[in-house]
RNA sequence: GCGCCCGUAGCUCAGUUGGACAGAGCAGGGGACUUCUAAUCCUCAGGCCGCAGGUUCGAAUCCUGCCGGGCGCGCCA
C-alpha cells in the first residue's frame, strides 16, 4: 500500500461518485493551473455523465454535497464548488495540510515508494556494449536512462536484476584481436596489417601496452603470420580488459550490473548449438539458399531470419535465441531489454524467440532509446567514429561531471533524440537546472542545520497558509503519482521533471516564508514542510543516480 | 515502396489511458541581496501544439489523409 496523503479524499470522491452515479470512476485529481480554481480539482462528474444519463453538473453537485457531509474528510475540506462544465474544485483545509506534511514526514524515505501494481519480477538488460572499445554518449544514455528506471521500479517495490550481455564471440572480436597484436607488435618492429574495418582508436594501445607489460615478448614471433594461438589470446585478453574498463567506467557514475553475460559462453558450452537444434526440431527453422532460416514469421515477424549462414557462420541470432529464451527461464515476470532504437526492427524476432519457445511474447518489453547528439557554441558537435572524434562517456564525464552527466542524460524522454547542450551543462552556475535543484536541497538541509531543536512534530496547524505553502506541499502530495508514473511507463524522465518543478516551488517557499523566529505553529509547519522536502529531493535525485549535497 | 519513432515559444524540451485560458528551462526586457547561501526570487514579452479533415459536451492528446525529419527493411553485430 502507497504512502498517498491524496489517498484519503480519493476514496471519499470515489464513494460520493458512486453513489450519485452508480459507477465508481478512476478519481484523478489535477492541480488547477489558476488559483480561483482551488487547491485540487477532478473532472469525474463529467466522465461520469454520459453513462449516468444525467448532466454533469449536477452529479457534480451531488457529490460536492456528499463530500462536505462525509466525516473523515469533511473537516480537511475548507470548501467544495461546482464549476464550469462540472469540475468539482476543493479548497483544503489547514488540518489536511498539517495532517499531509506528518504524514510524509513519518513515511521518511520510504515517501512515494511501494506504487507497483502488481509488483513483479523484473530482468533489464542493457548498454551492452560490444567489448571492442570504449563506451561513447549514446551508451552512456543508455546507461543514465536504463539505471534510473531499474532505481525508479525497485523504489515502486518491484524487484529488477539488471543484466549486461557482452557480444563476446564472432568478426568483431577477430578484429579486436588483430587490431591489439597489431599495436602490440608495433614497438618491436614487427608489422601486423589491421584491415579495413579493424580498430585504430587510441585504447587499442592502450589494451596492447598492457599486454605488453603482462607477457612481455611471448608472441612476437606469433605474430608474422598471426597464429591461432596469439589471435585467440588478444582478443581473448583484449576483450576481458576491455569489459573490465567498461564495467569500471559505468560504476564510476554509478551504474552496476548483477551479472556480465557472455555471448561466448553460450558457445562454448553448446547451448547455441542446442537453441538451433531444437528450433528445427519443433519445425520453426528450415534450410534454404544455403543457409538456415528462423521462422520467425509464424510468430509474427514480417520475414524470416537468418541463423546459420551459407559460410557456416552461426548469426548473431542464433546467439540471442539461446539468450532470450535463457533470460526466459529464469523466474522473471518480464524482460525489459534497452537497444537503440536502430534496433526497432529486431523487436518481432526477439518476441517471435520466446514464443517459438513456448514463452509469451508479451512478456518482452523493449525501450528504444533514441540518439545524442552534443551542442557547443549553438552548433552540433561532429562525431565520426572513422575520424576518430567519437565522444567517450569518458569525455563527457570529465567535461560536465558525473552529476551533469545523469541528470542531462535522462532529463529527456528516451524516445526523442536528444540534443546536449554542453555549454549549458558546463555551467557550475545559474542556467544549470541540476544545480537548481541540488541548490534547492541545499537550501533545505541548510536551515534545518541552523535550528536550534526539533520542533515538536504534532503541532498544531496554522490558521492561514501562504500560497507557496500550499503550493510546495500540494507538489509534494503528487510525489508518489509521479514516480510511480516514471516506472509505468519507463519514463525515469518524469523524475527530473517533477524535481525542477518541486525545486521551483520550495525556491519560491524559501523566498516567501521565512522558518526560524516565527511563532511556533508557523515555525513547526515550516520546519516539516522543509525537511519533507529535502527528503523528496534526496530520494529522487537519488533515482537518477545524482547526489544532493549538504552544502554547495 | 513498406514499417517504427518524431514534429509544441527564437533554442532545448515537458505535457499525449481527452478536461478549465498550452507549461518549464535557456536566450531577450524590467525589478529584488543590512535576509535561514542571489547557484535564488518576482515580473514582462514570446506559441496556426506541422497541415487538413473526422469523433466528442470538450482534442496538443483519439481516428484518417497529407507535408517535413530520423531510423530500419533475409545470410553485419
Amino acid at each position: 500500500m502507497p504512502l498517498d496523503v491524496l489517498e484519503s479524499l480519493r476514496t471519499a470522491i470515489g464513494d460520493a461518485a458512486e453513489q450519485a452515479a452508480g459507477a465508481r470512476p478512476t478519481v484523478i485529481l489535477t492541480a488547477p493551473a489558476q488559483p480561483e480554481h482551488g487547491d485540487l480539482a477532478t473532472p469525474v462528474a463529467m466522465g461520469l455523465a454520459k453513462q449516468a444519463k444525467k448532466p454533469p453538473r449536477e452529479i457534480a453537485e451531488t457529490i460536492a454535497q456528499s463530500l462536505a457531509a462525509d466525516a473523515n474528510v469533511g473537516g480537511q475540506l475548507r470548501d467544495v464548488e461546482v464549476a464550469g462544465p462540472g469540475f468539482i474544485n476543493l479548497r483544503l483545509a489547514p488540518e489536511w495540510f498539517a495532517a499531509a506534511v506528518r504524514r510524509i514526514i513519518g513515511a521518511d524515505l520510504e515517501f512515494g515508494s511501494g506504487g507497483a501494481e502488481p509488483p513483479e519480477r523484473i530482468l533489464m538488460e542493457y548498454v551492452s556494449a560490444n567489448p571492442t572499445g570504449p563506451l561513447h554518449v549514446g551508451h552512456a544514455r543508455h546507461a543514465a536512462y536504463a539505471d534510473s528506471l531499474a532505481r525508479v521500479l525497485v523504489f515502486n517495490g518491484h524487484q529488477v536484476d539488471r543484466e549486461y550481455y557482452i557480444n563476446d564471440h564472432g568478426r568483431q572480436m577477430e578484429m579486436l584481436g588483430i587490431s591489439i597484436a597489431s599495436a602490440y607488435g608495433a614497438p618491436f618492429g614487427v608489422e601486423v596489417p589491421v584491415p579495413e574495418d579493424g580498430y585504430r582508436g587510441d585504447y587499442i594501445k592502450v589494451v596492447a601496452e598492457l599486454l605488453r607489460s603482462e607477457i612481455g615478448d611471448r608472441y612476437v614471433h606469433d605474430l608474422e603470420p598471426l597464429t591461432e594461438e596469439a589471435l585467440g589470446f588478444f582478443s581473448g585478453r583484449g576483450g576481458e580488459l576491455t569489459i573490465k574498463a567498461i564495467r569500471e567506467e559505468l560504476i564510476s557514475v554509478g551504474v552496476e550490473f548483477d551479472a556480465f553475460f557472455s555471448e561466448a559462453s553460450l558457445h562454448w558450452d553448446g547451448r547455441v548449438a542446442d537453441a538451433v537444434a531444437a528450433l528445427e526440431e519443433r519445425g520453426d527453422a528450415y534450410e534454404a539458399e544455403g543457409a538456415l532460416w528462423f521462422k520467425s514469421s509464424k510468430y509474427g515477424d514480417e520475414k524470416d531470419r537468418v541463423l546459420r549462414r551459407a559460410d557456416g557462420d552461426l548469426t548473431y541470432l542464433a546467439s540471442d535465441v539461446a539468450y532470450h529464451l535463457d533470460k526466459a527461464d529464469r523466474g522473471h515476470d518480464r524482460l525489459i531489454d534497452v537497444l537503440g532504437a536502430d534496433h526497432h526492427g529486431y523487436i518481432a524476432r526477439l518476441k517471435a524467440i520466446l514464443e517459438s519457445g513456448g514463452k509469451s511474447g508479451e512478456m518482452l518489453e523493449v525501450s528504444l532509446i533514441q540518439l545524442v547528439s552534443l551542442l557547443e557554441k549553438g552548433e552540433a558537435k561532429k562525431m565520426s567514429k572513422r575520424a576518430g572524434t567519437l565522444v567517450t562517456m569518458g569525455d563527457l564525464v570529465a567535461d560536465i561531471g558525473v552529476d551533469a552527466t545523469r541528470f542531462f542524460l535522462v532529463q529527456r524522454s528516451h524516445e526523442t533524440p536528444l540534443e546536449l547542450d554542453l555549454d549549458l551543462a558546463r555551467e557550475q552556475s545559474q542556467e544549470n537546472p541540476v544545480y537548481y535543484v541540488q541548490y534547492a536541497h541545499t537550501r533545505a538541509v541548510g536551515i534545518l542545520r541552523q535550528l536550534e531543536s526539533e520542533p515538536p512534530s504534532g503541532a498544531p496547524a496554522p490558521a492561514e497558509l501562504d500560497a507557496a505553502e500550499r503550493a510546495l506541499l500540494l507538489n509534494l502530495s503528487r510525489w508518489p503519482d509521479a514516480v510511480s508514473e516514471a516506472g509505468q511507463k519507463r519514463g525515469p524522465h518524469r523524475v527530473a521533471a517533477y524535481l525542477i518543478d518541486l525545486a521551483g516551488d520550495f525556491h519560491a517557499f524559501y523566498h516567501r516564508c521565512h522558518v526560524s523566529d516565527e511563532p511556533e505553529d508557523v515555525q513547526s509547519f515550516r520546519v516539516n514542510l522543509t525537511r519533507a522536502t529535502a527528503r523528496t529531493i534526496r530520494a529522487g535525485l537519488g533515482l537518477l543516480g545524482v547526489s544532493a549535497p549538504e552544502r554547495m
